[in-house]
Order: structure tokens, then sequence, then C-alpha cells
DNA sequence: GTGAATGCAAAACCTTTGCAACTGG
DNA sequence: CCAGTTGCAAAGGTTTTGCATTCAC
């Protein structure tokens, strides 16, 4: 419950919000330490549900707004595969996600061995501030794990 | 109205349902002609209007139904970009899509001189099927014209 | 002090479902 | 004929909104 470990990197999370002139509030620390602590990647609800064990009174619509602070602060990715609940992720290493179309889990695929990958040429007008890659198939043997102990990420 | 151009691609398109094991109805047709004939990414509620026109009867249900066969079968692509709608796309040409953070705008970008794009390294007990690469950014000059004409796409 | 953020509940939005009737193969 | 599909309406899930109160700066 500590914020010392905040944040992940080496910019503290108030410094961030406040570059966007968004505010400190203890909420937005409190979503950010719980995404954190969740594996894998939650959907608000999960989140919602976590934060409410240490904060009873934070109802979801401050969920949301958390997690938009934190996105636009660039301290979180927000992740679409599929219809169904936006998902949001805290590892902001440069990866792609790999959406099993069995089991419905979502991995983390890293890009580092990836060259090239984000060498996407787009016309002049338009001005890239980030790249989505999204992978859909089958985790095979994986997903026989997965299958069994989650339902939909 | 007439099905002579359908489908995009070589195959005919009941041809791509039957190898699907799906069956070739009025409704998919019309869907899928439906949305050969509207420009951009229309969400399923924007196919439903404008499939109403022609076919009065036809349901939303049927709708997302149609949407998903077509999908099945390899003849459209559904782009998930932000929260909100998912949007259906009949280009089936190898490409990425870049989503205005201004506009919300949905625009189709070529990876033609875009090489090694999807050469990205996975673990190897993932089968990737398909790859999805969304951009986020802004559309500077073009947006000034599109924010005009449209709301959000 | 003041505007931004919160909490609550309601509304809005998007998608799925259940079921009887229909239809393509 | 029969399983797959449709249309309808209702339910389900996700996200946003309005507003009075509270809080960060």
């Amino acid at each position: 419950m500590v914020t010392d470990h905040l944040p992940t990197s080496g910019e503290s999370l108030n410094k961030r919000l406040a570059e966007k002139g968004l505010r400190a509030t203890s909420q937005r620390q409190h979503v950010y330490e719980v995404l954190l602590g969740l594996r894998d990647h939650p959907s608000a609800e999960e989140v919602f549900m976590r934060a409410k064990q240490s904060k009873p009174e934070i109802s979801m619509a401050t969920v949301y707004n958390s997690l938009d602070a934190l996105v636009k602060c660039g301290v979180v990715r927000q992740v679409n595969v599929d219809r169904g609940a936006t998902l949001f992720c805290s590892n902001m290493s440069e990866h792609a996600h790999f959406c099993c179309d069995d089991c419905g889990k979502v991995f983390d695929v890293d890009l580092k061995n990836s060259p090239r990958v984000p060498e996407v040429d787009v016309p002049s007008e338009f001005q890239v501030r980030k790249i989505d890659i999204a992978l859909h198939g089958r985790c095979t043997d994986t997903c026989a794990d997965c299958g069994r102990k989650e339902t939909i990420a």
C-alpha cells in the first residue's frame, strides 16, 4: 500500500500526471497500484473489484476516470482486441498482444526480437503517436492450461 | 442489388461461406453488399441502418450474425481501435488502421511499403492466424476536413 | 478559493440471447 | 426434412453522464 514502488518508470506518477495537467488524487494512485498488482490484462470491472477491497468507497466512474488519466499520462496501456470490455495493462515495454481465439486470454508478446515491426509507412499528414499490434490465433498447449483456470480475459 | 460484383476476391461469397459450413442467406449477401457500398469503417449500427433501406425487415441480430459470418469466412475484417462500437471493413488487402485522436476517424494505411511488419517473433506455442496493426495519432490537415463533415467513425 | 475530481445512480450505448417461425441444402 | 438462420423483443454487459460534494493546487 506504500507508494514508494511507484511508478515503474523513473519519473514519479504524480509528476507524470502534473505534466498533463491532471491532479494526483489518492484514487488515481490507488488504481495504478491495483493495476500493477494484477496479472494479465484486467478490465475496468476487474480493477474496480480489486480496488474496492482496500478502498471500499471508490466508484466505477472514478476507476474509469483514473484509468483514462493513467493512459493519458503514459503509464498504462489500453488494449482493445475484440468486442467486449477494454483491457488495461501496466507493462509499458514495447510489446504486442496475442489473443487466443479459443480461450480469449490475452498474452504479452515481446517485440525486442522482432526488428522493424514499428516501421510502418504512413502518409505524411498523419502524426503517429503509438502503435498497437494485436495477434490473433491459438495458444495451443498453453491454452489447455488457461482454458481450465480462466474463462475470458 | 445484383450479386455479380460479389465478392471482391476471386471466389464467390457463397462458396466461401460454404467452406466454413455457413449458409448463403439473402441477408448475408445483402449485408456484404451494403458493406462494400459504405465508405470508411461502419459500425454494425451503420450497416443496419443502410441495410434496412433496401431490406426493411432485417434485424440488428441478423446484421451481427451476418457480419460474424463474413468475418469468419474471411471477406470482412473486424476493427477494434478503442472503446465504443466495433467497426467493419471490406478492404481485405494488407493494411493497418490509423485512428485520429482528434476526430476519431479511422483511415486505412497501406502496408505494401512497410516490409517485414508481420515478422513478429512469437513463442512457438502460439499459432498466429492474423495480425491487426492499429496506429494512433493525429491526422492534422486531413483532420480539418473530416472533423467538419463527420463526427466519430 | 476555484476548478478538477469524486461518488452515486441513472442513462446510454453496444452486443447477445431466447424462442417461434422460416429456409437453404 | 432438419439444422442453421431469421426477426423480434428483452436481457446483459460496458461505459458515460449529471449533479452535489469534496479535494488538490
